[in-house]
DNA sequence: GACGAACGACTACCGGGGTAGTACTATCGG
DNA sequence: CCGATAGTACTACCCCGGTAGTCGTTCGTC
């Protein structure tokens, strides 16, 4: 089953460098954010103990450092957190939320282009 | 601008509300709300005040009732939870959650008809 | 064997969504 | 005129994301 992950903004910055490292310690996951959030270290190993316990990431210890891993995979945490939002402001209606995509935000030539071939291919599945 | 309006549940039901008549008091909201959620009045009256110090709502006095507005629209809240969304779990990149919603979602032929529609109307915009 | 560095544990605090009780006030019915 | 009622204001809590300090332990080094 898919529960709801929903993780907010430095829990997700953190994620994303668990997953494409597949583990980190707490030291490695500071030093990956330093740059453009300036963290204390404290901070992130606070975040990653309460990731655990809300179960979106597990830890070993290798000597005396924690190396954390994720439990959940992007696409679920995408899936899971794009359905809440999808829920929530179009009451379910996953189409209303493309054609808002659609309609407000610039989509360029290219890209309805690749979107036309998307279609084109969903459509065989469907068949 | 659109600054980042972000509501929660419970915050977005009532706009819901707010939208749908354009006015209505904290009885109505509570009326209104009741059945699903079976909250008390006061939980009601305590959120439209931390709306309205937000400046998502207005109010207005009516006697001793106060009449609730809303002072930003439906589309400006989609706007911008859905970019605040966009950005979060796909760095900013529209076109990669609009791909995301095709390849996950179920969204039957009859959709994808008007989709097809929907993209060769905005081709169309952009000559 | 003592000392400093590295590292996790624990605690605290802020802000905001969500929830609701209690207090205050104005108005209506008798 | 007085009590019941309707309606808002105030306050307090819980939970959780985010932020960080301090404490205690352990390891490597001199």
């Amino acid at each position: 089953m898919d529960e709801s992950h929903h993780l907010g903004d430095l829990q997700l910055a953190i994620m994303r460098i668990l997953w494409s490292r597949g583990e980190a310690s707490v030291a490695d996951v500071h030093e990956a954010l330093e740059p453009e959030r300036g963290l204390a270290l404290t901070t992130i190993a606070t975040m990653l103990a309460k990731m655990e316990k809300k179960g979106v990431v597990d830890h070993r210890a290798e000597g005396r450092r924690f190396l954390y891993q994720p439990t959940v995979s992007e696409g679920q945490v995408r899936r899971s957190m794009v359905s809440d939002l999808t829920s929530q402001l179009f009451l379910g209606d996953t189409f209303a939320l493309v054609n808002h995509l659609l309609a407000e935000h610039e989509i360029d030539a290219q890209e309805l282009d690749q979107l036309r071939t998307l279609i084109a291919s969903k459509e065989k599945e469907d068949r």
